[in-house]
DNA sequence: CCATGATACTTGCTCAAGCAAGGAACTGTT
DNA sequence: AACAGTTCCTTGCTTGAGCAAGTATCATGG
């Protein structure tokens, strides 16, 4: 460990900048290619695409909306409008839910995991091409691992998260 | 190299998905963690401090507005509406390009720089905190080679690239 | 059983960002 | 020198997302 003494308060260090510099870029450029191939090729949103993959996922292919919105990394006003929008295009219908009143479901209709199958190759070429590749050689694991912790778990309100 | 003969349209395998799940988590949390620290303590969101600082770094602290965006991945029209709430704040001015007419430079003013000073010490705080931290032990050369390939150097329409 | 508070969502509003179209200035060709 | 094509930037329009406030249902205490 060459350095001993780190200041909380100095300035990064090269390498530090370099990392932070390169993944400030790749967050936001990112999604916006992923959201690009799958718009242009199979005309869905990135947002759109996890919405239908993480109800896919679900257990008879239904989630409530919070968990939903937790999945998705979407504010639950946003995964209302979203789903909103899927039901209109007939890829998602709402339950109610039957033990709790207020909530609802949101559920997979055949007609979306038909849309959710079309979409899949192209976002299967995008991740590899825009991802995978470049990570060739790389220690997939150990990367995923250190990134993991950025993405706080993923449990509780995230951005008061510590 | 285990796999000899990876199709290219087969899945992932578990250590790719793991992968793009969380690398696709991170990118769209992490610009909100970053955006919601310097909101928060210093009320300036993200992408302003990008561009104050992506001036700082220019010589004679301007930018012509191309430059702007390329270098904060923002569109141009973005970057116009961007350029302005900072202008009616004070922190940038504009001037116009004497070599070329209709060219734009955004200059960081005096006060543009207070600000950016003033900001700097949360974003450092929000980048150990959120990212430096979570790499410790890592090497972050190599990880940031790596996101560096994702980034795609960031020369002509990342969009359209390869 | 009623009141108070918490939870699950929705809706109104605002805002940042992108696209497409437009205007102004530059460049190149004849 | 004039026109065509390109480049640089702005503006109109639309959209997706968040916050705050509202509504309906659940849970709890008296």
């Amino acid at each position: 460990m060459p350095q001993v003494t780190e200041q909380r308060d100095e300035p990064l260090n090269a390498d530090e900048e370099r990392l932070v510099r390169t993944l400030g870029r790749v967050m936001i450029v990112l999604p916006k290619l992923l959201d690009h191939d799958l718009r242009e090729r199979v005309a869905i949103s990135l947002t759109e695409y996890s919405i239908l993959m993480h109800l896919s996922e679900a257990p008879e292919r239904r989630m409530r909306m919070n968990e939903l919105a937790g999945a998705s990394d979407l504010s639950l006003s946003g995964m209302t409008r979203a789903v909103a929008r899927l039901e209109s295009e007939g890829l998602v219908k709402r339950d109610r839910c039957e033990e709790d009143g207020r909530g609802w479901f949101a559920t997979l209709t055949p007609a979306g995991l038909r849309r959710l199958e079309d979409a899949y190759p192209t976002h299967l070429w995008s991740t590899r091409r825009r991802i995978i590749d470049h990570f060739a050689g790389s220690d997939l694991a150990g990367l995923t691992e250190a990134l993991d912790r950025i993405g706080c778990g993923g449990e509780t309100d995230p951005l008061v998260a510590r």
